[in-house]
DNA sequence: ACACTCCTACGACATTTGTAGTAGGATAGG
DNA sequence: CCTATCCTACTACAAATGTCGTAGGAGTGT
């Protein structure tokens, strides 16, 4: 088993995470726009967090563009979300059970996911793509961003 | 509806409140000694963490046994744990299906599971009978607690 | 009435998080 | 080569968290 680094993520730091992962990669410049316009935050706040995800060890710079860096995660995505699932679990006693009867209550799980997962499970796997490529970098290649008349 | 009262809990303070909600209510003495040995910390940080979650509504005081005071839970385990889950789930785009994969993919869950759920579902219902009573208050009566000779 | 323990009320402090501002170097268009 | 912009490296700071310590009031056996 090949025992990926997790790291302790903040929900902020998450959300930043999630930007990277949707990207592939980036700059923070990129990483900032691709946050929803509701809680997004200035750009340097932006960039502190990126700074320390790279403190912790979960993104790294791998080139750079201009004078810019990009940079790319380095935890995945699955790896991530799986720690904060087994945290959670741990809370319902570790069991998935509660967890899933929680939700089933809520109305967040209907028979149809039921038997949809069942049919997942019984062919022995159920796993997504995960979408972590896109690693290409035309962009920034030699054009301005915005340019704020001021 | 109800409407629920819910806070943010940090970790430490969601155990405290697990301490309490088995507990039904009790001192911050008691709270403490239901902590789980291996992180069990110091009288005072226990006793400061009540106080945070009773300046937050989580808990209050219900009345005094001796110079001690008993609390008890304001909020549910079970809409404090909705809470956690619905965070949870947006990270994972409000969709429980993404969750349930990732689950079945841990090995967290089995068919078992699956049909186990189904047979609640259908029923209409799957409800925990959320033990949250056990409101009496025989101890600490007149005994002295633990006497280390120092 | 004492001595011993408990308990509570507060205060402290190091970290971690959330959020940004500033100074100064790097670049591209003209 | 100059200038308007970007970007990075730092620094700052308040609020939230994790962890306790201390002072002083209370309750109880003798």
């Amino acid at each position: 088993m090949v025992r990926e680094k997790t790291v302790r993520l903040t929900k902020f730091e998450l959300e930043v995470m999630h930007a990277l992962w949707e990207l592939g990669n980036g700059s923070v410049r990129e990483i900032q726009e691709q946050l929803p316009e509701k809680e997004r935050p200035a750009y340097t706040t932006v960039q502190t967090i990126v700074r320390r995800l790279e403190d912790k060890g979960a993104v790294r710079k791998v080139k750079k563009i201009g004078n810019a860096f990009i940079f790319e995660p380095v935890v995945t995505r699955k790896a991530t979300h799986n720690r904060l699932i087994i945290e959670l679990l741990e809370l319902f006693g570790g069991s998935a059970r509660p967890l899933m009867a929680h939700l089933a209550e809520a109305g967040k799980l209907s028979l149809e996911d039921l038997r949809e997962m069942e049919g997942l499970l019984a062919e022995g796997q159920a796993s997504e793509p995960e979408g972590l490529d896109s690693k290409q970098d035309r962009r920034l290649s030699s054009a301005r961003r915005s340019r704020p008349k001021r």
